[in-house]
RNA sequence: GCGUCGGUGGUAGAGUGGUCAAUUACAACAGACUGUAAAUCUGUCGCCUUCGGGCUACGAAGGUUCGAAUCCUUCCCGACGCA
């Protein structure tokens, strides 16, 4: 038997991803299917209430087309990949079950990879009260915590970085030891579609979109967000947009200095991403300043 | 015009006779990533290299010295003070 299709639009920040997948959306109606739906893969769309800052789609852009994992979860709380992943593959076989076509889109790759590649978790949950004494020690600790703990872990893992070490060590404490990688048979057929933009466009797409995201209210948004609880440091944590809007708010950086950062943040995070992309060679890249022909990959 | 302080690698900024191609931070470039992933972390970062080393460098030009980014002289540039 086929495998069901998945489409999947990734690729670097800024490079019109979301639109792209409104689009295929609405030309699905007119085959078969009767359609598309969108599934957000943006680890920070998924929170409520930061829709400016991570350029959230709006409900007229979304030209009636369904979007899943917008708005899940609560900022305050860590919402992770695992979670993630449960919700997805749940909304996949939703949208298949209704004759539609499922669309993932964003950029978050360890999101996507998750369920296209069929990684498996290890069934241990975040451990907020271990995390916290773990983060007080120093790094060679906890590396050599982790050591006692799951000698093969500790072979392969990053031992200068803390968070994989206190997860490591996290997972050890509950399960004896780190299980290998566990990878699944994907039950669907991926068809991934990257979109890149060349350098210049690339940094000028992003600043011109900053300085809109500015005036549409972002700050607005964030000294909102605060309003209602949600601490500096948090903000901080979910980075670009949220971090530094946080910092200049907090009189540590200057207006100015916060619009250069996040010009060039914004760039290297999109670099990153493409570090991460580049690995997947099962995607189709397409120069997202053209014309993209997308009848033909659907 | 006189005086003082300063001019260091893409930037900021240490170093003040040898261990200095030069601490560090930022930027830049490359990469990792398995329940925080817009996060977190790593490597490279003057030029050349057979990876042993070689060459050119700390405003410019001279000089002192076995040896100078570091000391001296002159010049150029900047900041401040006095005129």
């Amino acid at each position: 038997m086929q495998k069901p299709k998945v489409i999947v639009i990734l690729g670097e920040t800024a490079t019109g991803k979301s639109d792209l997948a409104v689009k295929i959306a609405l030309r699905l109606r007119s085959g078969q299917a009767q359609g598309g739906e969108v599934i957000s893969a943006d680890s920070r769309q998924v929170y409520k209430n930061l829709d400016i800052g991570t350029g959230k789609i709006t409900k007229r852009e979304m030209l009636g087309v369904p979007h899943h994992l917008l708005d899940v979860a609560n900022p305050k709380k860590v919402f992770t990949v695992a979670e993630y992943k449960k919700l997805a593959e749940t909304k996949i076989k939703e949208i298949i079950a209704r004759g539609k076509i499922p669309i993932i889109c964003g950029g978050t790759g360890f999101y996507i990879d998750a369920i296209t590649k069929g990684i498996v978790f290890p069934e241990v949950p975040p451990n907020l009260k271990l995390r916290k004494t773990l983060e007080k020690k120093p790094t060679q600790e906890l590396f050599k915590i982790l050591k006692q703990l799951d000698k093969t872990r500790a072979k392969n893992i990053d031992a200068k970085n803390k968070v994989r070490l206190v997860r490591a060590i996290e997972i050890a404490k509950t399960l004896g030891k780190v299980p290998a990688i566990a990878q699944t048979v994907p039950e669907y057929e991926f068809i991934k579609i990257g979109l890149f933009l060349p350098e210049k466009l690339l940094k000028e797409k992003i600043s011109k979109r900053l300085l809109s995201r500015i005036k549409k209210g972002m700050l607005t948004e964030v000294k909102k967000l605060h309003k209602a609880g949600l601490s500096w440091k948090r903000m901080e944590e979910l980075g670009l947009e949220y971090r530094f809007m946080a910092l200049y708010l907090q009189n540590k950086i200057t207006k100015q200095k916060m619009v250069e950062k996040l010009n060039s943040e914004i760039y290297r995070y999109a670099k990153r991403q493409m570090t991460w992309f580049k690995r997947d060679k099962e995607i189709k890249w397409f120069d997202a300043s053209k014309k993209i022909d997308y009848n033909k990959f659907i």
